[in-house]
DNA sequence: TGTACATCAGTGAACGCGCGTTCACTGATGTAC
DNA sequence: TGTACATCAGTGAACGCGCGTTCACTGATGTAC
């Protein structure tokens, strides 16, 4: 079945993305090259092309490989935390986000930072990309059906969640599902913010860690996430 | 005083400024080049560096207005509201920065986004890098002048927040003056989410104005800001 | 098992492009006497 | 007010670079008989 040449292919193709992926990280999505990446696995440039049609397919690879393994690292931490422990369920999804991102600044900006012009995202990058929030739906719902928690929520959003209410479930209220986007956001926002140098003379180096965890956990009891 | 060479001096330094904020406008700060502004204005690329000595500092001069321009149409629109209205102040920072953004995706994205490969801002960038969250800052003082809240609120953050709490002035507790940061990363990343299409399937572009306004509110309840 | 043909990976040269920056120059504006 | 010199804006050619993509080709692997 699979044939030599077959698996020779698959082990080029590694080494393709292997590179490509060390390039990323060196000089960031902007500045990814093919002739680049051609140069580091040795190869001409032109043969890349028997391989990816394009850059935007190496870039698109790149990025599910980015939002996988963003999601694999998360999934990981957070499947470590007993099931009924839901502040530390929320608090190991931001703390992994973070470093992460911190440890991988141009794969974050390749998935959550402004997109490289001329690059238009395929559809099948959606599904890596919805990793991580699919743990904290699973966490909300996990909240909800435990008994009620003792803060009251602000009125009913706007009709404007259709599909993030479908994707919720029915038993949770739409209230509490947009305060859940809203945390996710909060989380990607912060990141951002810290690797772009936004919260330079605002955040203690020293003591970004301690900082970033308060936030979050403010996050939680005020967005009534846990 | 100002000689003739003088006021042309500034005439085409102007000129020169226009074509590279349309530029950026256009393609982004990334894909900007001096040529191609150059060719704008009509005149050799090489005549360019009589008034930048290079394209960093071009980029320098282009995010430093935007700064303003995000600042200037913030300010005047908070400015408009009464004092005492201190929610209705929060949520015009909050639509109007949003407005902004999604009108000037290129500029938000400079300022904001992914910080442009190679390029380190000065020092000179941050006093225009502040007029917003100086709005925010007042708000919070005007907001802890009044009667206090009735939510309580969390825990005293961690010692990490120095400098933030120097600018926000000793009448500011530290809890309130972190929960308003916190509001200012929350307003910049859901704007940046909005922008890269991280909201597709989840806010229905028909209300998303709405979905905005409801969401500013619950950071404001529950952030303890106005 | 051996031969004839088809498939496909990889090469190297080339196309056409645009970029930032430098440099010697021309010609106009400003200044000192 | 007029002349001699200094300053400076703008030109056009050039340097050196790297990029994505195409194309005709060679040679090795796979397949049908």
């Amino acid at each position: 079945m699979t044939s030599v040449r077959e698996r020779v292919r698959q082990e080029v193709t590694r080494e393709i993305l292997a590179a490509a992926r060390h390039q990323l990280a060196t000089v960031g999505p902007v500045a990814l090259s093919l002739r680049a990446v051609a140069r580091d696995v040795g190869m001409a440039s032109s043969a890349v092309y028997r391989y990816f049609p394009s850059r935007d397919e190496l870039l698109t690879a790149l990025i599910v490989e980015a939002y996988d393994d963003l999601g694999e690292t998360v999934e990981r931490a957070e499947a470590a935390v007993p099931r009924a422990e839901h502040a530390r369920r929320w608090q190991a999804v931001c703390r992994v986000t973070r470093e992460w991102g911190l440890g991988h600044p141009h794969e974050f900006a390749l998935v959550y930072g402004t997109p490289v012009p001329g690059y238009v995202a395929p559809e099948r990058t959606v599904a890596a990309a919805t990793r991580v929030p699919q743990l904290l739906i699973a966490l909300i719902r996990d909240v909800l059906a435990g008994p009620a928690p003792p803060g009251s929520a602000p009125a009913d959003p706007p009709a404007a969640y259709g599909e993030l209410l479908v994707t919720m479930g029915p038993e949770v209220p739409a209230d509490r599902a947009v305060l859940g986007m809203m945390a996710w956001t909060w989380l990607i926002g912060r990141v951002g913010f810290e690797l772009h140098g936004h919260l330079v003379g605002v955040v203690d180096p020293a003591a970004a860690d301690a900082a970033f965890a308060w936030e979050a956990d403010a996050v939680r009891t005020t967005f009534a996430l846990a």
